[in-house]
DNA sequence: CAATACCTTACGGATTTCCGTAAAAAAGGA
DNA sequence: TCCTTTTTTACGGAAATCCGTAAGGTATTG
């Protein structure tokens, strides 16, 4: 089993609450860490030392504080450990459920398991973690079933680009103006209009802020 | 200090995470319910066999799952169990942290207690739970100062619909016949447009997409 | 009752979005 | 390479919005 491992999560009732994990496991050597920032700086200095940590577990989302911090998310956390640690094992455990947010980090093999932070969570937890140690990768069930679902749609970047600058109040002109400055393409009013009139058709809105609205309870925002 | 106390809590990782709490108080008798419809069987049947709760510990989301639910949020549990048990003393712990949640539980005298499930949250809450004992109500200092703060803008009921209707795709010209045929006054699309440039105004939005997008993300909507 | 302020409505022109058509450019196939 | 298909861009008119002005209504106050 794991020896050394690492925890970024900043509800401390979790925290605790996930102890019993580590008894089932006989896993000794837990650290935690409140914030992304320090949760990495403690994995550098493990590394740098020659005691590097066999597993992340981390949450995604990070209430901020006082605290000025780089690392926003669990997302970037494990980004930038990656970077220090490629073979570093990282287990996500949230209670987020969009498959918008699950996707990119399952297919992108960013991490090795993903547990729901649900009413049955902390019992994956353990599954998930005697798994990752087999060198398996792990989902909780009820997520690889929401992402087996192939029907998945996910905005393109181009698409969320465009949503998220309409949604900041700019015109269509506006939008073109920044398109052709930041070399997104393309760029042309006239392309602009076809696809939001392609995702106002795809999604029977009316108006773009129909579509928003769709969009967001649909979570594909 | 009290005896009896019940918790809903989806969570298993949280429900197991403030144990503590309970040891540290001394408190031996605690039930705990993961659905909100559970919490008010438990609370009713304790008082029909004259052993109340004395306590209500609650989140205030919890997932829906397979289970067909009445009660989906913690307010309506609250809502529910305070018409069987008005005497009843009831905290709220939850990670919500926005004035427009928290203002009509905390100033509609609802509950005694809120903590906010932060990096502290288990410590506040011990401190709450005496303090409710003593008869007195707690808030988690941040929130308190939120709440202080927030000169809390409420929607009228008449912009509130007006945003309904151009968030579900409608026209200004189909809006001000909805207004005609429901009785909504004023209706004419002069002071439809004049309402909406107000909202836009008020809150620097430049369309009526940004402006959702800003009452959202204020909660106001 | 009159004067005032405020709200509602009507209207018109400027701006923006919407939508179809068609030309130009790029990508793909034989 | 040439041809086809797709994508991008340009353009123009219709529709919707945005915004200021002014007229009509209602309530308030002295």
């Amino acid at each position: 089993m794991f020896k050394k491992i690492l925890v970024a999560e900043d509800i401390d009732a979790i925290k605790k609450g996930i102890a019993p994990v580590w008894d089932a496991l006989g896993i000794v050597d837990v650290t935690y860490s409140a914030y992304c920032d320090d949760a990495l700086l403690k994995a550098k200095r493990a590394l740098y030392d020659k005691v590097p940590f066999e597993l992340l577990l981390c949450d995604l989302s990070f209430i901020p504080d006082h605290r000025n911090v780089k690392l926003q998310s669990g997302e970037e956390l494990i980004a930038a450990i990656k970077k220090e640690q490629p073979d570093l094992k990282i287990i996500v455990y949230s209670y987020i459920d969009h498959p918008q947010t699950i996707k990119p980090l399952w297919e992108g093999n960013d991490i090795d398991g993903y547990v729901w932070k649900d009413r049955k969570g902390s019992v994956q937890l353990v599954t998930c973690i005697q798994e990752v140690y087999k060198g398996q990768r792990y989902l909780s069930p009820k997520l690889s079933a929401v992402l087996r679902k192939s029907n998945m749609i996910v905005l393109g970047d181009y698409e969320t680009r465009l949503l998220q600058y309409l949604e900041n109040g700019l015109t269509q002109d506006e939008i073109q103006q920044r398109f052709e400055t930041e070399g997104v393409l393309p760029s042309s009013k006239s392309s602009i209009e076809k696809r939001l009139k392609e995702l106002k058709d795809e999604f029977n809105a009316k108006t773009p802020l129909h579509l928003v609205t769709i969009l967001r309870n649909l979570r594909l925002l």
